[in-house]
DNA sequence: CCTTTGTTGAAGTTTTCACTTCAGTATTTG
DNA sequence: CAAATACTGAAGTGAAAACTTCAACAAAGG
């Protein structure tokens, strides 16, 4: 996968995890599985919103849906979820690694 | 701290994530501190614009500032990372358990 | 078959958000 | 001290995003 494409995913992503309704389906569903109609129930919102908000997840890769007759279920898709984890992680680590740097910089600096 | 609390810093912490210049000045800090003007420069737009993106970082707290005479310093917050990162985690760690209950499931119902 | 259920598309409205400009303040520098 | 620098607050603009309603449609159920 080239640069741009990663980007753009991890866009999605980000994106649709801004959302406290999107991040309150993810929950839900990460207990198990549901139908769009099942996700909307608890929201003071109506159905077709809640459909939009799972067509902006499964876009982004967070989830992903299959529809039989005329019931959509939707699951998580951790792919999506690593991948925003793996930014995270990416950011922590080039963080604490500064600190590392630092630490070598002191020692070899002032060995006392 | 009570739940609405911490759900109230999980949201101003994902929406923060959810903005791309955001994240790129994100990227930028997690190699090293920066002044707002700093930051800015890679960008095509105004450096009031960077400042308000500063600040919404700051609230979210996924980033500490610090002025000293004009300039005022940024460094990464790694509380506000690993908030997202917990949520994140908790996420997939609910979603894997459910596929471990169903493997059980099937063991005990088709031991072969 | 007729009705209900579950969803979807389209179009319109409202709200939120990113960004701009400009004025104002504090700090440094020549 | 004068000029340049580094922000910061306020107010306004435009576009994106969330949400609504309504119409249409297919699948189930009675």
């Amino acid at each position: 996968m080239n640069a741009e494409a990663h980007d753009a995913r991890v866009d999605a992503v980000f994106h649709a995890l801004g959302d406290v309704t999107r991040r309150a389906i993810l929950e839900r569903l990460s207990r198990q599985p549901a139908a769009v109609s099942e996700l909307a129930a608890p929201f003071a919102m109506s159905l077709a919103a809640v459909g939009q908000h799972v067509q902006i997840l499964e876009r982004s890769g967070l989830v992903r849906t299959e529809k039989s007759g005329r019931v959509r279920t939707c699951q998580i898709d951790p792919e999506g979820l690593s991948l925003a984890r793996q930014w995270i992680d990416e950011r922590k680590r080039l963080w604490e690694q500064r600190f590392d740097r630092l630490a070598n910089f002191l020692d070899e600096d002032e060995p006392e």
